[in-house]
DNA sequence: ACCGAAGTCAACCCCAAGGTTGAACAAGCA
DNA sequence: TGCTTGTTCAACCTTGGGGTTGACTTCGGT
């Protein structure tokens, strides 16, 4: 894995590990506590949590032997932020066309109007 | 990979599978012009968009040979619902802890046996 | 000073993921 | 009717991810 985005997205990939990290926003854990639910040794929860926190989702602080477990919640902005660019930018695109196609029915005599239809028309690319 | 969103985010934990939904973004486009930046066969590609079909994240209509590959944008809120979820979770959390130490502090002198951690206090799962 | 509890490290197994090559399939065009 | 273009399928290779077991470290409690 290379970028973070990737490690991201790669941790959240598991199932296990988005479970993880959905019960560590109600509060930090331990790892024998994060374990317990699972039907796995701790040792793989230890790699999990790896994984997390090579992605920056997660913290480990030092408490005795124990390490509680902190998710860092800001790693999630780089996601969204991706997510929400193309997803506008795809959104456009269907304005883009919803415009275009409007045009064309410009020379109806029926007044464009805002009927946003569904359609998938392909076949304009680059 | 068992539900859909475990196969989203995974679909996107690849650099080359999220540049093409970022190009496909722009526009549809053919399984061949996708295969032209990156220097991986063309087979390769196909197998990349069948990651990111089976993730609902792109279809594929047919229009002669060709297959033009179309980005559906709405799978995102998926994601982005589940982030946003977990990450609000992450905030109240700070919220209430804030609240419980300022209590704390203002009613108990000192509770036996607890050392004081920096601000993260945790430690009850299931 | 000991023992036990909490976690990690290391070695190993298994399978899925990404890549390759080579053949097959579909559809327009000569 | 071929032939060519676009795409997929199949077999295979290699790497890495998730799982295990077993040994090791680090502390605290007594």
């Amino acid at each position: 894995m290379d970028d973070q985005l990737s490690r991201v997205f790669s941790a959240l990939a598991d199932p296990i590990r988005r479970d993880m990290v959905a019960r560590l926003a109600v509060g930090d854990a331990t790892v024998n506590e994060l374990a317990e639910p699972y039907s796995v040794t701790v040792q793989a929860v230890s790699k999990h949590l790896k994984v997390l926190e090579d992605a920056g989702l997660v913290s480990r602080s030092r408490q005795a032997q124990r390490r509680p477990v902190h998710l860092e919640a800001e790693v999630f902005d780089l996601m969204t932020k991706w997510i929400e660019r193309y997803r506008q930018e795809a959104e456009q695109r269907y304005r883009r066309l919803d415009a275009v196609l409007a045009e064309m029915a410009a020379e109806d005599p029926n007044p464009a109007q805002t009927r946003v239809p569904q359609t998938r028309v392909q076949g304009e690319a680059s």
